[in-house]
DNA sequence: ACAGCGATTCTCATTCTGCGGGAATACAGT
DNA sequence: ACTGTATTCCCGCAGAATGAGAATCGCTGT
């Protein structure tokens, strides 16, 4: 009666995926009464497009769901989230944090907490920055498409003090924060000033970065560095696990939105 | 080489709505090279499943669009958008407005915004409260699924004050909503309290609430709820055009969060 | 090295669905 | 009645999807 049986077939799959959140491919072939054998050739292509990532053997929500529902969703989540995860972090460290997305070839902070000081690092909200320098900016360009790089770095790079990088150090150092899963930036913008961040790896796309910085007397040490790395880590492995629909297993602190829900019915 | 050729045909065709947000048949087939006749397909079936929803040729992302990628995201978004449409009719009405959300057969209040008098009314943040009781828990159930309701109704009704309406007048007032499109509650739950609320449609479904109470010596007269009502219409479908992806046409004030972008790349 | 095990991909004969150009229908506007 | 646009129908067949089972892959433990 309906025809196009087995386009419904892989939407009902990619629902389960989207509902259960994690799960197996053998979990949901039984849940749908789908032969195993076949389950399997819509993950495998699920995967291809970016629809569901998977991770030994366990699937999850990818990337491509975010963007079926558009940036406006998931950047609301972000906002939403991300103040509880920035005062966390300010609780820890004690200096100002900030979320950064990327629009286009620019950087935006989205968010901002600062900590109860004297003397502290002010970001300014919502104004477009260049993706070149500082901390946050450089770690959304690590892992941004090859196209944006590239006008980034033909685009001619803007200087703010002596520290800010030219093209050369620029490119060289992206290979390297790829690796180390992490930026520190000395006085690139402003002089005196520490910063560093930290990508929010969704699917292997940086979502956004989080970004934590302060003046040198505070935040020159290693310890300092490594304390608030280690904090900032934490922070954004659990935003990015609060972009999967529910996901299963809670590590450390797990942010949601509400989603009090328990009672009965839940309306398909 | 993929296989499963049709699948991917009809995600290709999904993805384009959810970027469009706005779209016509005839656009999408264009755009990506598919036959009329088969794109048609396409939509009648991604429409009976509620992936995306049609008016008067123009088609748009569906509710089922919004529950792919999880609750969590639409009530960020809603929380977070909803926070500035509050705000909005805080102004012009004066009065408490908050939003509430179904979460299963409760409702709870996600947002409150409340207005500079000494008197007003206040609502709880975030506790689960029945679905009978009250105008914006009342205008959830109206659009509830068969299930809940009858659950609400079975259940047995607490009773707040003498107003508080009972099974057989619950019942009946349902229908009357989902017609009217509105709903007021006097006293049901405060004695001396008005509130009156509307629910954010969604291609046919509840997403939430809004609902505006006060005094009654405040919000007792026909022309207080007349003009209440058009700015809350107003608000509640600013809110739900919020949730397509981006649109087009704005009518009046549209709520986005950011979504600065206009440079070039947009990394699929 | 080997066995054991679960996850994943492959194979392939068979079934039957999706395909798409074009006709038919529906419906509004004039 | 006529024009235009949106949508569904029609229909024979190429070829896609199917699914049971075998074959691989990648482990871990011994």
């Amino acid at each position: 009666m309906a025809g196009q049986a087995s386009f419904e077939r892989g939407l009902r799959i990619l629902s389960a995926v989207a509902d259960a959140g994690d799960t197996t491919v053998e979990a949901v072939a039984a849940k749908l009464g789908i032969p195993v054998s076949s389950t399997y050739r819509y993950f495998r292509q699920l995967r291809e497009l970016g629809f569901v990532q998977e991770d030994a053997g366990l699937y999850r929500p990818g990337r491509a769901l975010l963007s079926l529902s558009g940036r406006h969703l998931t950047q609301s989540h972000l906002a939403e989230v991300g103040t509880a995860v920035l005062k966390d972090i300010v609780d820890t460290v004690g200096e100002t944090a900030v979320m950064v997305i990327r629009v286009g070839t620019r950087a935006m902070c989205l968010r901002r907490v600062e900590p109860d000081k004297a003397i502290k690092y002010t970001f300014a909200v919502n104004e477009l920055l260049p993706l070149s320098a500082g901390a946050g900016p450089r770690a959304l360009l690590a892992w941004a498409p090859a196209d944006v790089v590239r006008q980034v770095l033909d685009g001619g790079l803007p200087r703010f003090t002596d520290n800010t990088p030219t093209a050369e150090q620029l490119q060289s150092s992206l290979a390297q924060i790829r690796t180390s899963g992490w930026v520190v930036s000395r006085g690139e913008l402003d002089p005196g000033a520490v910063s560093v961040a930290v990508p929010v790896m969704f699917d292997g796309e940086a979502v956004c970065a989080l970004n934590v910085a302060g003046p040198e007397s505070r935040c020159g040490s290693r310890t300092w560095l490594n304390n608030t790395l280690k904090t900032m880590n934490e922070a954004a492995e659990n935003l990015a696990a609060s972009l999967g629909t529910l996901a299963g297993q809670g590590t450390t602190r797990r942010y949601t939105t509400q989603e009090a829900g328990d009672d009965a019915a839940h309306s398909a």
